[in-house]
DNA sequence: CGCACTAGACTTTTT
DNA sequence: GTCTAGTGCG
């Protein structure tokens, strides 16, 4: 029996009602997880349903595993047959099985990431002499394949992308690629085109569970609706107050198609929050409560008893980080694990700054986001010889590490040795042997590195294809040390490659085949940083990849107008969608939320002043604590009294030999010790563990450096 | 071909 | 402030 004696009557009418079109509104905290998983686990137990014929679909990788890892808990499954993960992995899945008949030459397409495609968008670029932006066209050709339609008003833009389209497409088809987006279009497109494969997996899926509904876009929608075509078992998931995708082709409307499309569709309301604090839920409350196109719902908390948020109006960066630091030693002091703490800010770009902090003040961290682990230099490299060991006609592979160690093989060889290719219809490594340039022999040379290579296979084992690599090319030697600027880089990266190495050991190599390992860089093509596991560190993160996540204490960091809200978001005037990020941000906190804006920090290298996020305005003062105004209130007294010492004392001789910055600690004859917060012209700012921040004159004989 | 140097861009957010 | 694409020389 499955015990649903720890859900509320809500959370046990989801997971009880099984059959039909289904959709759950579920707010922040409300224990959409725990209701996934229970359903799943009832449906398998009580219905005698296999738990390999049901379908849930995750937004992140962590996501899925963290269910299949929940699931195993409650019945008995091998988890890797389980299709539960996120749409692209499962499309992967499917597209791996059925690609052939959409005719692809090998079921081991290769999975382009956004670096991929930029290189090969900029190749077309090149050879049709379009003048338009790289990035732009990249956003363009997504964003079509994301919603099938666009519109391009400037004309110079528009025939450029016309003319780059179809040879994109054709170029990734020929060498065996599919990107990001076709990973959805070409399942709906396998799905629509072959119903006999469709049918297959109509059956196969008696029911199907979507999380994050309201962050599906237009394909993965349809995508639901053929899956679920047979047996009308859909149940989905989702939060419009917590749609931030938009950006990426997610549409809140589906929310309202899924009730036109099925007119006895169902709908349970899970409104009771478990995770925050009243205070915190009613921060986060008034603050979404000014989206005007918002479908308005309440959130009851379990009314816990908790402290207000903090608020902290922070100097700069420096006061901002020193603030960081004190909080998360005093929550630590008071026994919290590091990874009860995360520090959340708007754009990878603003890691750097705490990760520099936390490094520092040597508090473990770990960073979502930024690079995948497999979009590292010396991973992709490392792969790309796998693919080219595997095969001659994975062209992107060659043009990637042909030269990589550096062989003498420069941009023009590779390009005439393009247009070769192109003329003979051969992939590029076939080619060489019909190349005539200069580089002939230094080509001939690579080929048999890679030939010499595939014999030795044969003699290995699959799990040493790594070391045979690194043996073959010198690749630490002569590319990782040669480039490195030092020793900690060079350090970094063989880790990477040891970790690459230890993850292919660890993925089960059921016989001595190539296809294996083909099987595992397609894995982890779609596996992202956060796939790793948790360690007792601080999290640094955007708040779009701690969706789902809760902890105990969360950091808003950098909380400041064109930072948060970003500076294209209020540009291109989309704060309602910022707005909804920021109501996630918040309702990640279970007990303590921080928040902090800088007053000045700096951007592009030069300090700008900053004013505080909308959104802190947009809070009901009663709702937080304001650090710097109970400090004001609590000085003014001491104030008045060292106005009066002052006045009695003769001018004193300021000291005109002094070199302070921005951090340095000194020793106040009165104020004790402090540390300089910032410099303004002739006055000091000092913060002193007494009495807090003070303005004082620089080069004032009490105050001494140490 | 490869290195050194410089001007310019750059910061949303992700599978 | 940092990364990149582009240029020019040995």
């Amino acid at each position: 029996m499955v015990d649903l004696s720890n859900l509320n009557d809500r959370q046990k009418e989801a997971v009880t009602t099984t059959e039909g079109e289904i959709m759950v509104m579920a707010g922040a905290g409300a224990g959409k997880t725990k209701v996934l998983t229970t359903r799943f686990a009832y449906i398998s137990e009580e219905l005698g349903i296999s738990p390999y014929e049901i379908l849930s679909v995750t937004f992140t990788n962590k996501a899925a595993n963290e269910m299949k890892e929940r699931i195993s808990k409650m019945i008995d499954v091998d988890q890797d047959k389980l299709w539960v993960s996120t749409f692209h992995s499962f499309c992967v899945r499917v597209l791996r099985r059925e690609i052939s008949v959409l005719g692809y030459w090998n079921r081991y397409f290769q999975i382009l990431d956004t670096d991929d495609v930029k290189s090969i968008i900029s190749d077309i670029c090149k050879e049709k002499n379009l003048r338009s932006s790289i990035k732009l066209l990249q956003n363009l050709v997504s964003k079509y394949k994301n919603t099938g339609s666009i519109d391009i008003k400037d004309t110079l833009l528009r025939n450029d992308f016309n003319s780059l389209y179809n040879a994109y497409q054709e170029k990734l088809k020929l060498s065996n690629c599919l990107d990001f987006d076709d990973l959805l279009n070409k399942t709906v497109e396998l799905f629509k085109t072959h119903p006999e494969v469709l049918k297959i997996y109509q059956n196969l899926f008696q029911y199907i569970m979507i999380d994050e509904f309201q962050d599906t876009n237009k394909i993965q929608y349809e995508l639901c609706l053929l899956l679920e075509g047979k047996h009308h078992n859909l149940f989905v998931v989702g939060d419009d107050f917590q749609s931030i995708y938009s950006f990426r082709g997610a549409e809140i409307k589906n929310i309202h198609q899924f009730t036109k499309d099925f007119k006895n569709y169902k709908l349970i309301k899970l409104e009771e929050n478990y995770r925050s604090t009243t205070q915190i839920l009613d921060l986060a409350n008034s603050v979404i409560k000014h989206n005007p196109n918002q479908i308005q719902k309440t959130l009851y908390s379990h009314d816990k008893e908790g402290k207000k948020p903090i608020y902290y109006r922070a100097l700069n960066a420096f006061d901002e980080n020193r603030f960081i630091v004190d909080k998360i030693r005093s929550l630590r002091a008071d026994g919290d694990k590091y990874s009860d703490i995360a520090l959340l800010y708007r754009s990878n770009y603003l890691s750097r700054e705490y990760e520099d902090l936390l490094v520092r003040e040597h508090i473990p961290y770990r960073i979502y986001g930024g690079l995948s682990f497999y979009e590292r230099k010396e991973v992709k490299d490392i792969i790309s010889y796998i693919y080219l060991l595997c095969d001659d006609n994975y062209d992107l592979s060659f043009s990637r590490i042909v030269n990589v160690p550096k062989r003498g093989i420069g941009a023009k060889s590779l390009s005439d040795l393009k247009d070769l290719a192109n003329d003979l219809s051969k992939p590029l490594f076939s080619a060489i042997d019909n190349f005539e340039g200069s580089a002939r022999l230094k080509l001939l040379a690579f080929k048999d590195i890679i030939n010499k290579m595939r014999k030795e296979l044969s003699n290995i084992k699959l799990t040493e294809i790594i070391d045979l690599i690194l043996k073959e090319t010198n690749y630490i030697e002569d590319e990782i040390k040669v480039n490195a600027k030092n020793d900690e880089e060079i350090e970094d990266r063989v880790s990477n490659i040891y970790e690459l190495k230890s993850s292919l050991a660890a993925h089960k190599v059921s016989s001595n085949n190539l296809d294996n390992i083909m099987d595992f860089i397609q894995d982890l093509s779609l596996m992202t940083s956060q796939d790793k596991e948790d360690t007792d560190s601080v999290l640094l993160s955007t708040y779009h990849q701690v969706k789902g996540l809760e902890f105990k204490n969360v950091f808003l960091t950098s909380f400041c107008d064109t930072i948060f809200p970003s500076q294209t978001a209020i540009l291109e005037n989309n704060i309602e969608e910022e707005r909804r990020i920021c109501y996630v941000g918040i309702t990640r906190a279970k007990d303590n939320l921080f928040i902090i804006s800088p007053m000045e920090k700096r951007i592009y290298g030069e300090i700008r002043s900053l004013s505080p996020s909308i959104f802190f305005k947009e809070m009901d003062k009663d709702l937080y604590y304001d650090v710097l105004k109970e400090r004001k209130k609590n000085t003014t007294s001491y104030t008045n009294v060292k106005k009066n010492v002052v006045s009695t004392k003769p001018k004193v001789e300021l000291n005109t030999n002094v070199d302070y910055k921005t951090g340095d600690k000194v020793n106040h004859e009165k104020f004790g010790v402090g540390t300089i917060m910032g410099i303004m012209g002739n006055t000091l700012v000092i913060n002193f563990d007494s009495v807090g921040l003070k303005k004082l004159l620089l080069g004032h004989p009490s105050i001494k450096k140490i």
